[in-house]
DNA sequence: CACAGGAATGAAACCCATTACATACAAAAG
DNA sequence: CTTTTGTATGTAATGGGTTTCATTCCTGTG
């Protein structure tokens, strides 16, 4: 806010309207005695005097170009690198800007410009670890490529980020990148009638091919896991898979599952097929449920390696071992995967990658780059640890 | 960027200078004919006028205004819930800001305003389950105070976190919350040159009481880790802490551990202390060292979670048995503390807890709000798990 | 009824840069 | 030596809002 005396300020103190200072100030015999008084008296407190505002000490081109001798198209000039600057001039711009410590105002660039250099990330949880690996990648380029990251955590709330995304064409940003946990025809549609480039991560829209998007291939990474757990001689495996409200990766690597299933000959049993929501605490406790079936998986495939973690609780908590009475499988490949206790077999996605590569996309896109791939499918890879080593029952 | 056939580009196309299309322009005689034909040409091909510019099709107030019949001041006021406009007048502009499908734009609201409403984040590492914890307490009061976010991720690099303060200032943020990893004399005293408040997050600085901060007490949480190790009977307990730039926590940490160690009269060891960085790997490998050692300890007290797990990594690999060989803690008190196997005693700190008042004190300097404290200590506390259960050496 | 004062609204200044176009001067061309 | 053109720089418009101050019209009061 800009703080001076004005009218306005003058009025409330004088416990009058604007208008009637306005009277005073321009026909004061218009105004009743009393009230000039209180108004002469509140004028004369603040010493104000109309239309010589108290300027702030910002310092601005204005200021630069003054102490440069040159106008301010000059120091413009100089700041933008224009070669349309004589080399003396450009010195002594250079030399006021640092004389007076001046710090050109983006803001008003940007206003001009019509560029803001600001991206937004819209993602659930910041605190889960694998949109977190995404978001340093995307940060990562952003950075280099000097563009700001507005971090907009959803927390799962529909409402929420629809509310994001009202803010960041308000505030005119030049692009999102969007990891939403429900992608229906509608929202597309919505996503499709902005006027602002984005792209997806971890999620495929294949069949919309205008659509940019960032993922690996969710239904063979879960065939390349669940297969692998067949070639170990499970003949009984369950699926703890994602919430039902994510309708990309977890429909696809139930596909996928029941690919693999379907190849070995083995049937898909519903009460084999769990539904978790990416936390320890949810996992372990729908692992237990699986385990406490009469007729009991002998191995888990869990759709994130933090859903893995949950399982191997749940099955230490009912003394089973693992991998001889069970095998578990993760996806992700988070550090932690690997220092688990035991290590977790998982199907590593690369995480930063996928952030650099979105936001290198994104910003092609806002720079008008044309000649890349906007739709990416980065490769996985299956890791084998102890989780699954051998399988003994 | 603003896309309009102008003299400039005129100029590179008919290859002369702007300043003789402009003279085509105004006085055509002073230009050679072989010249005038060119620019003829080119003015022509892209059926250049004069001033009259492409208008781009965004709206703005005076549209509104247009359509409302009623000025642009009246607009923005309705804009901005001002209670000096008519009920009619008002019903008549929020139609019209519907049936335009009006978006304000901020860039001017925050130019004249004044304030952007935009706050930054400068931290580490978001890929550190500690940064992103505290991050999402920051993101949570800000959404619902209207702020946005806007994240600086540092990779502990001082020059990338000097160019992101550039940042913050060129974009006018109106503040930001702190999470460096080395604090000495002179970044204090470049802090408080800064016109922009900050607040620091697991930083102490009781010494210079107008420097806001967030924090635990992170000698007594480490005195009481230390404390627990000697109660549970443990004579050679180690420590391993942050990264030697860390002039914070770490050392504070420290400090609470010899504190401990001499109350019970025991002797500090150099080669009981060992310095990590937060990540798995390293705990492990220095883990590794103190269990190697000829004396070896019998207790490890770690500066974090996750180099807690290393340790634990590293004496599980050596053969030893947690807790019945080697006791090991935390700090933090991460999800995976409790789910890791075996559970982690640790001291809990309120992560996210620490975002959220570190935001609010920040948004309340910025909003002028004087009544609050500055300076927070937060409650930490002892968790006792698994790794720490019992001990018989 | 006269007059003071408030509510509602408008015109224009302002926020702080960038840029379109104009121009002074010097150099090159003829 | 003129004519033409380019270089370096200036002037003013622009981006899209908010705010100051002025003004109109209407109400309440003595």
């Amino acid at each position: 806010m800009i703080s001076n005396i004005t009218i306005e300020y003058i009025a409330r103190e004088a416990e009058v309207s604007t208008a009637t200072v306005s009277r005073y100030l321009n026909s004061p015999e218009k105004v009743a005695f009393q009230t000039a008084e209180r108004i002469k008296k509140v004028i004369q407190k603040y010493n104000y005097q109309p239309g010589k505002k108290n300027r702030s000490n910002v310092v601005t081109v204005n200021d630069v170009a003054e102490l440069a001798g040159v106008s301010k198209a000059t120091v413009s000039r100089v700041l933008n690198n224009s070669n349309l600057v004589g080399e003396d001039t450009r010195k002594a711009v250079l030399e006021a800007i640092e004389e007076l410590n001046f710090l050109p105002n983006m803001v008003a660039r940007q206003l001009r410009k019509q560029a803001t250099k600001l991206i937004g990330i819209i993602l659930p949880d910041i605190s889960n670890s694998f949109y977190s690996k995404v978001l340093k990648g995307i940060e990562e380029i952003a950075y280099n490529l000097e563009y700001d990251v507005v971090l907009m955590n959803t927390n799962y709330s529909e409402e929420r980020e629809a509310k994001y995304l009202q803010t960041l064409m308000e505030r005119r940003a030049q692009g999102f990148c969007f990891m939403c946990h429900r992608l229906d025809e509608n929202k597309i549609k919505m996503l499709e009638s902005l006027p602002l480039p984005y792209v997806l991560i971890s999620r495929s829209v294949a069949n919309y091919p205008q659509i940019p998007f960032v993922n690996i291939d969710n239904v063979s990474g879960s065939y390349d896991a669940t297969k692998h757990l067949i070639s170990l001689g499970h003949k009984k495996i369950a699926i703890i898979a994602g919430p039902p409200y994510d309708e990309c990766s977890s429909l696809d690597r139930i596909e996928g599952y029941k690919k693999a299933l379907e190849e070995a000959n083995l049937l898909f049993r519903d009460d084999y097929l769990k539904l978790g929501d990416f936390t320890f605490a949810t996992a372990e406790k729908v692992a237990r449920e699986l385990l406490e079936l009469p007729d009991r998986p002998t191995a888990i495939f869990a759709i994130s390696d933090e859903t893995a973690i949950g399982a191997i609780k749940a099955a230490n908590g009912l003394g089973y071992r693992i991998p001889e009475d069970i095998s578990i499988m993760g996806f992700d490949n988070l550090e932690i995967a690997s220092f688990y206790h035991p290590t977790i077999s998982t199907i590593a996605q690369p995480m930063v990658e996928m952030g650099k590569k979105s936001a290198q996309i994104l910003i092609n896109i806002i720079e008008k780059r044309k000649d890349n791939e906007i739709q990416l499918i980065l490769p996985h890879k299956l890791v084998i640890r102890e989780s699954t080593l051998r399988y003994k029952v």
